[in-house]
DNA sequence: ACCCTGCACTCCTCAGACAAGTAGAGGAGT
DNA sequence: ACTCCTCTACTTGTCTGAGGAGTGCAGGGT
């Protein structure tokens, strides 16, 4: 019987997120002092106060000498892996949407020559069709990088490459309906963005990707 | 001279975490004991104990009773509040717009009539000018809500509310032109939404955005 | 009405002690 | 020579008691 073979001090940090996710302490406000908390969890003080350490690692807890530990975040940062596997892949798919539409809409007014050249080179190596969606990876980040947006670009490389496996395996199981449509539409993206037409761009973007969330219907 | 206002606990974790990105401990290999690490940062164990955790909570390290403290991922996420902090405050209203936009084109042809409810309640909530940034936050959450697309609330909780206090300080500083229009806007996209129009959704929330962008221009 | 002083309360840090767990060395047995 | 066991040194885990330092509030003085 391995109860409890986890440290006590993990344990604690779980209750205390359980007690703080249940909406004990409403966000902003005090948590009882920590010999307080030491009793009701029946633990020592030390391990109390590691508890609330690893809490405010994760962004949950916020501790003010003299004034005591707070509510810092009701949301834990829950784990992208996580989420992206709870989910389903069609809002996974509409928030690439979102993401890399606007992106292409940024693109089109920002670009720089050596965007575009940057571009059309990712475009041609999109034409073998040997690495096909490393090479479609490489291109949409092309773009996302031409939109000159720290923000987008951080979330395109902390959510969409996470997802990769699971697009190679649904494109093995449901291959594109018309390959040939679907690189007409990133010809066109690149085409909008070189023209400096926002509008066209995002629309091109969307079409594609709607296109790919069809496949996951 | 506040040089060492922050807590020692916290400061060790910030050498350690140095020490970690630099290379000195290989990914899964062991750091020295916690003596060994107290004596070499000068302070005492139990203070040692609490960084270590720290990173624990960050998914850095992981300790094993009786073996050592490991080196558990040398690629940190990286911090949105750092990246929110070292970016330009452009970039961040510009992936708001990016999520919301797209948020309020789904909310538009899913929107159920408790959404449409909670819309409206939400909307009213916003005449009242006293919690304007704070009403004005949790109308907008309602709206990606009512996009049911739970990888879009993620985005939207994870960042939108961590520049929340930025936000309240610049407004602070240069308030919003025209607070009318600002208002006419939210009940533009209340409206398109419950007219269901995706389009009109989605423009009315870039009209609001990009108007907010202007304040930080 | 304003300031400021004192105080109670909080977290912060340390030191020491002992418990619990791990991993490797080394010996006993086959 | 090989396997298994035990013993031991070392590690993290937990608790306690003691101060130090910072915060916020009440109460008194101006």
């Amino acid at each position: 019987m391995a109860v409890a073979r986890r440290p006590l001090a993990a344990r604690a940090a779980e209750a205390l997120l359980a007690r703080v996710r249940a909406g004990e302490w409403a966000l902003g406000s005090k948590l009882p002092g920590e010999t307080t908390l030491a009793a009701q969890l029946d633990v020592g003080r030390s391990t109390v106060r590691e508890a609330v350490r690893e809490l405010a690692g994760r962004g949950v807890l916020e501790s003010r000498q003299g004034a005591g530990v707070f509510v810092a975040a009701l949301d834990v940062v829950e784990d992208w892996d996580a989420v992206l596997g709870r989910v389903d892949a069609v809002a996974v798919v509409e928030a690439r949407i979102a993401v890399e539409a606007e992106a292409a809409r940024l693109a089109a007014s920002r670009r720089t020559p050596a965007d575009l050249r940057a571009l059309r080179r990712a475009l041609a190596e999109r034409e073998r069709p040997e690495h096909l969606v490393d090479a479609d990876m490489a291109f949409h980040r092309v773009v996302v990088v031409a939109a000159h947006n720290e923000v987008l670009l951080e979330l395109f490389d902390t959510f969409v490459p996470r997802v990769r496996s699971a697009m190679v395996a649904a494109l093995r199981v449901r291959p594109l309906p018309d390959p040939d449509a679907d690189h007409a539409a990133h010809a066109d993206l690149v085409e909008a963005i070189a023209a400096r037409d926002p509008g066209a761009a995002a629309a091109a973007s969307r079409v594609h990707l709607t296109a790919l969330a069809e496949v996951f219907g």
